[in-house]
DNA sequence: TACATATGCAATTTATATATTACATTCACT
DNA sequence: AGTGAATGTAATATATAAATTGCATATGTA
């Protein structure tokens, strides 16, 4: 699950700690996300996107250029 | 989390049962997400939404409107 | 009436997202 | 060289999404 998390997190300019804590999860978990490792909640994407100030397709729909 | 899914799928003329076969999760899954009770994961939403040609902003994003 | 299809819903089990803890690496700065 | 901040990553524990099974109800229709 590619997406766009860690590349508008760095434009924002905070750090995965920040919004780990601003949306309620861990570092790790955001990570992760960033990763492609994992397969969030919904409510946890709808969380990072309005953190984030981008829509879900924004972050999330068809990342994937491969 | 309200959401678009169950409008939707009633206007593309097919049952929970078939959407749930197409993304590849059961007739409950499909119930309960559209009941709003609960958060599926990321990809399921995805798999969700290309079935029904939409995206996830159309399905997920601010549904609300409380 | 009877039968089939679609849906709601509840109990239990299984898979996996996320937390927790901990340690390593990189980089900027002094 | 040393220190601290940000990040990568791994092991184990916990919470919860999703599966499975089963039964109830509504609706259409032969």
């Amino acid at each position: 699950m590619r997406n766009n998390v860690k590349i508008t997190r760095i434009k924002a300019a905070i750090t995965q700690e920040q919004l780990a804590k601003r949306v309620g999860v861990t570092r790790q978990t955001i990570g992760l996300i960033e990763k492609g490792e994992y397969n969030p909640s919904l409510q946890l994407c709808v969380a990072i996107a309005k953190e984030l100030n981008k829509t879900l397709d924004e972050l999330f729909w068809e990342v994937d250029t491969e």
